[in-house]
DNA sequence: TTACTTGCAAATGCTTTGCGAGCCG
DNA sequence: CGGCTCGCAAAGCATTTGCAAGTAA
């Protein structure tokens, strides 16, 4: 996973304090979850009380066109987030307790492209959810 | 593809003169297409100059509850729905176009409830969506 | 009859934006 | 300094909902 702030200030971004804030919330938030803009809003917002969610919005807008995080359209409505990884991977929703577990496969990756090809495309974008439920043993 | 009309008859949804009238759009649309609400909206209205578009969106939830048609949310932001199919298929989406291209792929689908497995999971839903854009010749 | 439906308009919830003030380089 | 940013409140959009009147079975 990589270190947001570092990687804006490396591609130039401007660095404000806010997005500076912003960035670490959702650095460090990434390790254990997917974020939406309401619960970086919050974590950053205690940091500075000053930060409005509409520069949330505006930052995460700016990062992701930056290729700094991720955002994720999973089933719950809102926009999720995350930091960019070295490696690409999918998600599993535990539609239960929302729960999202990443995992990756090369076989399905290889297939889509396959598929792509076959009706005439070349594939530039995907997305794969699993949505299940915990078996119980 | 099934007759949305039919299937909810069968299934003891009370069919209004609105909900015949939207089923029948939807029917139709989903041959060539994956309408959302307000195409499905300006359709009906047509038909019925006093159908709301609320009467759509109510009618659409119905529909979708009783296994009639499916709710779609791909990249562009509304929701598109289409006739239940009797074969389960994946979406491609041209993202110059907008196109949507339909297409069912075994391998992945075996993959992905092995992944789920896997993971501790039983599979209960899956989103698969390929964007591209058309190779040229 | 009578519980279920509808159209309308108002209310949501998430996200975006105009504006004047403030800050970074 | 001068353009980029910010906070705030208002605006947008797709979708939902309260309510009184209308309708299917």
């Amino acid at each position: 996973m990589i270190d947001v702030k570092k990687l804006c200030k490396e591609k130039g971004l401007r660095m404000t304090e806010q997005r500076n804030i912003i960035a670490d919330v959702i650095t460090k938030m990434s390790i254990t979850g997917h974020p939406d803009v309401n619960e970086i809003f919050l974590n950053a917002n205690e940091k500075d009380r000053n930060i409005s969610i509409a520069t949330v919005y505006r930052t995460v807008k700016l990062f992701e066109e930056y290729g700094a995080i991720e955002k994720h359209d999973f089933k719950d409505g809102r926009s999720r987030y995350e930091a960019i990884e070295d490696h690409h991977h999918d998600h599993l929703i535990d539609i239960e307790t929302g729960e999202i577990h990443e995992f990756t496969n090369e076989q399905i990756e290889k297939i889509q492209s396959i598929v792509a090809e076959t009706l005439g495309y070349k594939l530039v974008d995907h997305r794969l959810e699993l949505y299940g439920i915990k078996i119980k043993k």
